[in-house]
DNA sequence: CAGTGGTCTAGACCACGTC
DNA sequence: ACGTGGTCTAGACCACTGA
């Protein structure tokens, strides 16, 4: 374990039990360094981390503070985003029904969003997702074949980001993602339980390993009133 | 200008140029910390800042690399997002026309929202923004009024950015954002030029200052067919 | 094994706010 | 003037990768 996470463990600890209280300053950079034993530039490391998270902030010339708002606090990891709907429920039964299943060429605006050429084919998988027994999300998905390898049915029902993670050993890098508002179609009223006139709340997105290379498209629908989508945005000064 | 960011700014411009290609190697830390004339620790903190832009990742024991997809480049600094629309759209003509502006003591999920007490007022502001004399969002805004003072018939017709960050000196911090989709009400369709059944898009946030303060609760629709909202999402390894 | 990036040090000086 | 956080140094050692 490194140094400076250690000390952001236990500096999160005292903001979390209150023993640093909402607008409190923390003590300085130079006795906290000598109260766990290291260098003021590894002390600042962990300082620097925390801020990022958004639980203190520094006035130069004045001081280090706890944040006000405990309100995004430490709960919501962001990477429970990729580790895949059965994580972000533990408590729910999750399971999924296979739409479509297929391997082809993709259409033009896939192949440039996935950075292809012409020989090299995708997967193309519709699932819906579905959450107690009822319907949640209507996913569209295309994996580079030649990454996301060994699709098999018995993964696609379960978790392919299990697969990709823990059996093929790929490393997500991060993804670029487009939400919009739209009227439903004909798939919508079948699989989610809707009529004409449900607004669909879509969530569009390329997803990259950490060296650039798109691996997945796709698009994930719900209906509006059993889904949004939750930023929380931290602005580096 | 601090040493790490000219010297990542370097890189950027090096990067853009193709001077180092996509997918290639960088010069290793020791030779570029050597050419630039700094230590080591100042040329990683130049490194780490375009790592966390995407621009480039790491492999350790091999080396750093250009990231494949320059997708996502440089170009949109995130930092326009809290600048107002009139940056976001420099060669449009932004208008806005006021539907509502008062004082008063906020329903208790604003007052909550906002963490105040009972006695402190807010503002309420509802304006219609007109780009190129299309009508595009819908805003309805409450704001903390004891943070965001002297509010005028003036300052709400053009940008209310600028007042609190210009005139009152306030440091935006950070804001907690949730995108729905919703079904259209009777005001969208008066504004927003739709009818009973098109789908509306809505932003609906909570703004804090540096000190986790938050000053303002807003909500923002716009017709499906005229807006989306988009993320760059880097994961932080 | 050689070469890479990651961590850490003990100190120095600077920029800023407050008194 | 003083105390705060921000930057920077010159060097050390470690962890990992690939030949």
């Amino acid at each position: 374990m490194k140094k400076y996470e250690e000390i952001a463990d236990e500096l999160r600890r005292r903001i979390a039990d209150g023993e640093y209280a909402e607008g409190e300053m923390l003590p300085d950079q130079i006795a906290l360094a000598e109260e766990f034993g290291v260098s003021r530039m590894t002390l600042k490391k962990a300082i620097d981390m925390i801020a990022m998270e958004g639980l203190i902030f520094r006035k130069r010339g004045v001081g280090t503070f706890v944040i006000k708002s405990a309100l995004w606090n430490s709960g919501d990891s962001k990477a429970d985003e990729y580790a895949g709907l059965s994580k972000q429920f533990p408590n729910k039964t999750v399971k999924s029904k296979i739409i479509l299943f297929d391997i082809l060429f993709p259409p033009d605006n896939i192949q440039s969003l996935l950075m292809l050429e012409d020989n090299q084919p995708v997967y193309h998988l519709q699932r819906l997702r579905i959450i107690d027994d009822k319907p949640y999300i209507l996913e569209d998905t295309y994996f580079v074949a030649g990454l996301v390898k060994d699709l098999t049915e018995d993964i696609i029902h379960h978790s392919i980001y299990d697969h990709i993670r823990d059996t093929l050993g790929l490393k997500i890098g991060g993804a670029y993602r487009k939400i919009h508002a739209d009227r439903s179609n004909e798939l919508d009223w079948q699989e989610l339980a809707c009529d004409q006139h449900t607004p669909i709340l879509e969530v569009e997105q390329v997803v990259y390993l950490t060296n650039g290379t798109p691996f997945e498209y796709s698009t994930a629908r719900s209906r509006f009133d059993t889904r949004s989508y939750t930023i929380t945005d931290i602005i580096k000064q």
